[in-house]
DNA sequence: TAAAATATTTAGACTTGTCTAAATTTTTAT
DNA sequence: ATAAAAATTTAGACAAGTCTAAATATTTTA
């Protein structure tokens, strides 16, 4: 029952699986086109090969989703992502800014035991260096409780637990901001016209907009 | 300057420069074909293509040797693949028969400062776990002294310091033998009949044929 | 040194993943 | 409800890397 699918392949149903968490079911054609940085008919094209294969559910112009095989599939090649993003940032002295581009193509690495053993190595990490939750060997993933800074009343303190677009730049922001996982917020006031918000962290007050404190996970203290 | 390659493209590189090595200068193309088992007419395209690139010299029928920048380019592979077979086996505790077919796809991840870091992390490692030295990230690269176990003379010590065929099976087998890298050997006796030798090591006293012999890398005592 | 054996190259085809342009279906808006 | 807009699929093409079979060149050997 072992599948050896291309590196290809693996990326659509990773970006499928992802947009199935975001978007809900039926991922689109352009979505994934989106995604992937590729057209609408190369996404048809290749979506019909998974379909023979099993791996995604798909009927013409009504989108696909994942099989249960697919859906595994995806979140062993997450795993591999996140903890080779744990080796990156730990053990090799990256800043979790820098380990993406590399992770999207150690993630590919084909081999029985080496993520086993890399586990083992890193000691059975549970969170990527953003925050998100690394599945066990099973498959299984914890997810996110959907706790956003943003939702976080005056007053209340909290934690950064993780980060929801680990972009580049947004990342890059925050080292500036020096927020980091595990900071410590209070949420001072919150200004009704645009959503921003004051929040006093470790090294004094800082103003945050909504934009950046819809993409905080955060744990109330 | 810098090239991008495929895959593909880079193993025709190592498989070249590893060809030079053993058989000297010209490679033929029936040799790049058994080596990466593949056919001739295969071949023939893609060293069109290096030589386009001007990684390889290439004239029809003359065989290959490779240019000044695609030899840089195989050692950079060669660093590569040495660096995380030392991963492999000192952090992730594999045994040195099980490294090979990993480092084959970790050789081919690309990126600017990864490599290095690896190395930093590995504390400069001059060797791989088969006794192979390590190309510096300038490209230099030491290469053995031809001491082969085979012409140590009877009555002399030597330690063994890298394996000149690292197949899978000849490594299991010296595994059995005891044997590792930095095993002291005592060279007893020689047979003239089949060039074999009653060796000496910390467990007793061992028969050693020729073929292997002839693939131990030893230095004096 | 000419015939036989071997090595190499060429020609044409196939696969994978991609694309553009055109055709078709679904969705949206009036 | 139907026309316009948007999304999706199909058709045909291309590049990379491979293959088989045939053609050509080199080497061996007698």
């Amino acid at each position: 029952m072992e599948f050896q699918l291309t590196q290809t392949e693996e990326n659509y149903l990773k970006a499928i699986y992802s947009l199935e968490i975001s978007k809900a079911k039926n991922v689109s054609t352009t979505l994934i086109a989106k995604k992937l940085q590729t057209k609408a008919s190369s996404v048809t094209d290749m979506i019909k090969k998974l379909a023979e294969k099993d791996l995604v559910h798909y009927k013409k112009y009504q989108g696909v989703s994942l099989t249960e095989i697919g859906r595994k599939i995806a979140v062993e090649i997450v795993r591999k992502h996140r903890l080779w993003e744990v080796f990156l940032v730990n053990k090799l002295n990256y800043n979790w800014d820098e380990v993406h581009e590399i992770a999207e193509q150690l993630e590919h690495i084909k081999s029985e035991t080496l993520i086993d053993k890399l586990e083992a190595f890193l000691e059975f990490p549970t969170h990527d260096p953003h925050g998100d939750p690394i599945p066990d060997k099973n498959g299984n993933i914890e997810h996110h409780k959907n706790m956003m800074l943003s939702s976080v009343e005056n007053g209340e303190s909290c934690v950064v637990i993780g980060i929801k677009d680990s972009s580049d730049p947004f990342l890059k922001f925050l080292d500036k901001l020096e927020i980091q996982l595990g900071s410590n917020l209070k949420v001072v006031s919150k200004e009704p016209f645009d959503n921003s918000m004051l929040v006093e962290i470790a090294t004094g007050s800082i103003s945050i907009s909504n934009q950046i404190s819809k993409n905080l996970y955060v744990k109330k203290l």
